[in-house]
DNA sequence: TGAAATGTTGGGGCG
DNA sequence: ACGCCCCAACATTTC
């Protein structure tokens, strides 16, 4: 029998925060002492290891938990290793009779995560796992036919008309530490934060990871955008969306409170509708990679497997460092670089860029945005590239090419966004701002831009890649056999 | 959660 | 006065 005064440990993974956290709860009940451990296991994420952003933004969001815990009168434990292992040693040290965490579903994680709960269990432990990530579990939304969806509007429907989710719990009042300390490793050694050279520099004058952060952020976007969000969602150079998904993705705001801040500011506000169907979209890419688990990897559609994407490294590095001549594209792809986001409106921009313009294959595109971002989601990041390549589910029609120039003067029509990010370009008149080829020589002067010099010519031309793109996807749809 | 090409309509200039 | 043409402006189709 385990002991009454036995602590338990509580897993933190994704779940960087202490209210709604039900793993956090279940282990504290009945005063009983508790072990808050996090574990940094690169080896098991199934090739998915954090990428650069993502470490900066977890060095942070774990000091921050720290701080929070030791308000309640625990410490957090850090551990490195196969996460099995840890969890045995760190229980067998601790002599804690008790894991609990919440889950995760990524395909690799919940296979480990699965052989984890069956050896714990056959240790003699307990070992409970909880939901903090979702609204909806990804087996909990099926089909008519009892299949998972592949269409985002039937599947926020059947969402919507499910039971909803439970109103989120309050964090623990306070925390019992185990009467034996148990060891843990530094942060500092872990070396999350890049040193040299320190390209997250600039990070902390845009973000506050931890739960406090998410707190304000969703506060202030409540208070200042949720009822414009319609109209300036899409408006890069605004505030207008609500800048969670980092805190979202780390887990340091769940869904649920979400939810129910939005919920409680009465029935129809506007834009608020329509800012929860975003939470959709979060939800329906954690459905997609739970049922279909190589997404991240492989072309959602078979039929875009022969695709003739190009190798092309100059235009690929041009892309990643904001050089390829289009002012929306390399200001998105700076404000990225610089700050570890990137407004959705232009990742959309950006991305279809690659893929289409340029014809690099969206797995390309993958990798840089998991490498640095600081909310780079292997289920978000997965299903939006696929999204943007046509080769996903519920995708956007190959044949859809965003035109980088009228996108920019529809969605940024002053400029605003490109002279923040490209400032080069900053001295532009607004006519030509997104389109610095098709300015008069002596304009161009007067301003100080030489195209060449102090900004790229067009890597390619917009009209010639466009029909170059179609070609792609001609051949990809009939073959060279067809009539 | 597009853009470009093509088609249609109707006002106005003009012979 | 009338028909013809031009071409925005808008709608539809195609990619």
């Amino acid at each position: 029998m385990p002991q009454s005064d036995s602590p338990r440990i509580v897993w933190f993974r994704h779940d960087l925060r202490l209210a709604d956290n039900p793993a956090l709860a279940a282990a504290a009940r009945d005063g009983r002492p508790v072990i808050p451990l996090f574990i940094l296991d690169d080896g098991g994420e199934g090739g998915w290891a954090a990428g650069g952003a993502s470490r900066w933004w977890l060095h942070h969001s774990l000091a921050a938990l720290d701080k929070d815990l030791q308000g309640l009168g625990a410490r957090l434990v850090l551990r490195r290793g196969p996460a099995e292992a840890v969890l045995l040693q760190v229980a067998a040290e601790s002599g804690a009779d008790a894991v609990f965490w919440n889950r995760r579903y990524e395909p690799a994680i919940t296979a480990r995560d699965s052989d984890i709960k069956q050896v714990l269990r056959s240790e003699g432990l307990v070992a409970e796992s909880f939901n903090a990530g979702l609204l909806f579990e990804p087996w909990t939304i099926r089909t008519g036919s009892g299949g998972p969806f592949k269409v985002f509007t039937p599947f926020w429907r059947a969402c919507l008309s499910a039971p909803p989710p439970p109103p989120p719990e309050p964090a623990p009042s306070r925390l019992i530490a185990p009467t034996r300390p148990v060891d843990g490793e530094a942060l500092g050694d872990w070396r999350l934060t890049p040193s040299r050279p320190n390209w997250a520099a600039g990070f902390s004058d845009h973000w506050r990871p931890g739960e406090a952060g998410a707190r304000e952020r969703l506060e202030a976007f409540l208070k200042a955008a949720l009822r414009r969000y319609r109209d300036q969602r899409d408006v890069p150079a605004r505030p207008g969306t609500s800048r969670l998904s980092p805190h979202l993705h780390f887990g340091e705001i769940g869904p649920r409170q979400v939810w129910a801040a939005v919920q409680a500011l009465g029935p129809d506000i506007p834009g608020a509708d329509a800012y929860l169907r975003e939470l959709g979209w979060r939800e329906f890419s954690h459905h997609l990679l739970f049922h279909f688990p190589t997404l991240p990897e492989a072309n959602f559609k078979p039929d875009f497997n022969p695709f003739p994407w190009r190798d092309d490294p100059e235009a690929l590095t041009a892309w990643r460092r904001g050089l390829t001549g289009y002012p929306i594209v390399d200001a998105g792809m700076r404000e990225l670089w610089a700050t570890g986001w990137m407004h959705n409106r232009v990742r959309m921009i950006t991305a279809s860029f690659l893929v289409k313009h340029l014809l690099i294959p969206w797995r390309l595109g993958e990798d840089w945005f998991w490498d640095t971002l600081v909310d780079a989601d292997l289920a978000q990041n997965a299903a939006s590239w696929q999204w943007v390549a046509g080769s996903g589910a519920d995708a956007a029609p190959y044949f859809r090419i965003f035109n980088p120039v009228l996108q920019g003067e529809k969605f940024d029509p002053d400029g605003a966004y490109v002279r923040r990010w490209a400032p080069e370009l900053a001295r532009l008149p607004d006519a030509y701002v997104h389109k610095p080829w098709a300015c008069p020589p002596h304009v161009l002067r007067a301003c100080g831009v030489s195209l060449g010099t102090t900004y790229p010519r067009p890597i390619v031309d917009h009209a010639a890649a466009r029909e170059r793109a179609l070609a792609a996807y001609a051949a990809l749809k009939g073959g060279p056999a067809e009539p």
